[in-house]
DNA sequence: AAAACAATATTACATTTGTCACTTAAAACT
DNA sequence: AGTTTTAAGTGACAAATGTAATATTGTTTT
């Protein structure tokens, strides 16, 4: 199967086509660092499915999705996130992803998913599938269009959750720990949080 | 099955007595609050299964295994602990217990363990497995006498690990603010941890 | 009764954390 | 080219957190 991947960090782009281009049955056609890019790569390279970050800059991954299916509507799309982000789930499966993963799992495990897809099938994460029928059931509207949060946000919450503190984490991310601070009150306002202790609770609870 | 129950968290105490009672196989002897009461209502009642927390007051856990198993050798011990904590482990297993189970299961999972001690198998958390033939392999003496926590410590930690506030922490508990900072330097100090993010963090991920 | 112990509290202090308003520099857009 | 957006930083501040030494009180133990 023929697979494109898009995810703004180069690092996880290639660290997945390296993982996946040892499976035979897998060929990576492509790879595009945000939505749009993937859909022109789509276009030229025709792939099976794309595995897609949902948050990239410029065009993210549910507008790239949208552009897919407008023009190559038999190409797959897989989103593949950090979080389950409750706004993202429906409007995923609404511009027609066939899959919604998460990032903290084997490769083993995507792989597995990529060919359930390949072979006509949709994959959801179990969590997610429980958050969908518990959208439905409350007939809520998922709107809050922004409590998503920033790869860079996600790294910084990561790292808290890990037990780091502010100054460690700019010495890691070679950010000032003012900026640190920043990003963390950011979060802890996107995520309707208080501190970095549930900041860490939250992450270790709806991720690893 | 007879049961004895031993914990000094009446609260513990009485709600397993309510879970095992449901059962119609399981008939709950007795309940004490710390090990020599537990080895009395032992001596009187000849339960089967003795199922005992760890940390009490006056008595512990393993002293009183280390009682029953002296003058009622054919009483199963089970240890019902809220962490994995490796000081205690060989040492309840040299006291003869027949098993070593977590706190944070489900009643169900709870009551399967007591069946199986009773049928004449021994059962240990599978992670309590693992740690048993890391020691063995590393032939380490699990000394370091006391890096446990009381009671009050766990509450405390559950609390933080729950995203509140020392002050939260405090109204809860009915102590002062200033007391449960100092339990919790307490505790950083007997885990080996900086604060109380890194708490949150050790507690959900050996707990929870 | 005196000494020892445990649980709780108090105080003072240093550090870390989180907020807010604002600035700067670079990149992207029209 | 000029404007907007974005990423990163600064400084000042209040609140929360953690440490350490010490005090109080009510048991136990001897």
């Amino acid at each position: 199967m023929r697979v494109l991947i898009a995810d703004d960090d180069a690092l996880i782009r290639e660290g997945l086509k390296i993982l996946l281009e040892l499976e035979e049955d897998i060929e990576v056609v492509g790879t595009a660092q945000d939505g749009r890019v993937a859909y022109e790569k789509c276009l030229s390279t025709k792939p099976d499915i794309a595995l897609m970050d949902i948050r990239m800059p410029q065009t993210d991954g549910i507008q790239g999705a949208r552009l897919i299916k407008e023009s190559c509507p038999n190409v797959k799309i897989v989103m593949l996130t950090t979080f389950i982000e409750d706004e993202f789930i429906l409007e995923a499966i609404k511009n027609g992803a066939e899959g919604y993963i998460l990032k903290n799992q084997s490769s083993e495990s995507i792989i597995e998913s990529l060919r359930a897809v390949y072979s006509g099938n949709a994959v959801f994460d179990a969590r997610i599938v429980g958050k969908i029928s518990g959208m439905m059931r409350e007939g809520k509207k998922p709107e809050r269009a922004d409590d998503g949060l920033t790869n860079k946000e996600i790294e910084i919450l990561s790292n808290i959750a890990t037990g780091l503190t502010n100054k460690e984490i700019s010495e890691k991310l070679f950010l000032s720990e003012g900026t640190i601070r920043n990003y963390i009150s950011v979060i802890l306002d996107k995520l309707q949080l208080r501190d970095r202790t549930q900041l860490a609770i939250f992450y270790l609870k709806n991720f690893d």
